[in-house]
DNA sequence: TGGTTCACTGACCGCGCGTTCAGTGACCTG
DNA sequence: CAGGTCACTGAACGCGCGGTCAGTGAACCA
């Protein structure tokens, strides 16, 4: 019984879980600066003093909090991006999956947009340099590559990867943000498709 | 000299100008959050009992600050796209007027982008969804609006104008904020033509 | 020049936050 | 069943904020 999971690891587990949990629904409607501990307590169904039994302080909770998101959601659209077929394919794909998981995972926008510009004390947004935005820098950097590959290999047109990956991450973010804020967004489908389309062909029209 | 602008008035005036752009000076430093009155006061050169002689609370002088600011930046933008040409040229002249206003503005960003996502109270975010969203609002659907007549225009291809607003607005906010974030952007023509030929042609090889 | 005004000041107040810790009771153990 | 453990609680604390207001002195007037 000493190599498997003991009882008390698995109800610590359990209130780690649904702590992080109720942190992305109170952060998702109030907003990050004005998400109180005391609220996310409640919301958790738990006293505010026990949170801290499982987190330093209450940059810590965001922090962690955010890092399972991320990662879970880096992980599935750079899956999309590994699947064989065209590059126009594969691009597709990692749309698809960027709002797919938005769609499960609703209450997380709001910490995803606070990575680009952190609120907060200078200790704050220091801490917060130092552990979101290398996760998010590196994912940047991971989907630029991809872009350049896509260049030698003549599959897109020749530009800064760089730029062209802050332009597509961005933009399609912009579109999933108002999904999210939306009450009835369009399906999938029609997002998905409007995005990798406008991405590839332009507004220019035909002649 | 009744009609004319009294000494008070021009002392006051200039008072309300130098708050407001030290105002924006702290915000970009810090953020919105962490904005504090005491800092603003210290930055503008005054007591922090002054700012409420002219500013009725920390909400009121935000909200000044930011009308004053977006102002402006809509009539540039808006200027430029008034100008005869097509509508490529159309395009690529509201992008480098953006991109010169920002230049010039470099500390009105952090406001900017917390447009969309206000942060603070409820009653702040309230406040901040009445004031300055219907600015901005509006400033989006004049744009999808142009869009629309370039596209019965037959001069863009056929999509829906809300999106594609929102795709551009965006997608250039997000070079823009690059550039601002950055130490040494690169000039200005090289953004404004990276943008402008990626939203008209796309990333797709022409054969 | 003595009196009056008023823009300006900054010490102070109350509030709401993150954080703490003495107390509690469910549960295990012998 | 008595005794001990420990995850959990929530009242209480200190701090830093936005906002206040009695006091001050420069500028103006009679």
């Amino acid at each position: 019984m000493a190599q498997t999971k003991s009882k008390e690891e698995v109800v610590q587990e359990y209130r780690i879980q649904s702590i992080q949990e109720a942190t992305m629904r109170v952060i998702a409607r109030k907003g990050m600066a004005a998400a109180t501990m005391q609220e996310i307590a409640e919301e958790a169904g738990v006293a505010k003093g026990t949170i801290y039994l499982y987190f330093r302080d209450r940059d810590e909770l965001v922090e962690k909090t955010f890092e399972r998101a991320i990662t879970e959601l880096i992980s599935k659209v750079d899956g999309a991006m590994q699947m064989p077929g065209t590059f126009y394919e594969k691009l597709r794909a990692a749309f698809a999956a960027k709002i797919a998981f938005f769609n499960d995972n609703r209450e997380f926008f709001r910490l995803y947009v606070s990575l680009r510009l952190p609120e907060g004390n200078a200790q704050q947004q220091r801490r917060h340099r130092r552990t979101c935005e290398p996760q998010y820098k590196s994912a940047f950097d991971h989907f630029a590559g991809q872009l350049e590959t896509a260049m030698k290999a003549e599959e897109i047109r020749h530009m800064d990867p760089h730029r062209l990956a802050l332009f597509i991450i961005e933009s399609t973010n912009a579109i999933v943000l108002d999904r999210v804020l939306s009450e009835a967004p369009p399906p999938d489908e029609v997002d998905v498709s409007f995005m990798t389309d406008l991405i590839f062909d332009g507004i220019r029209k035909r002649s």
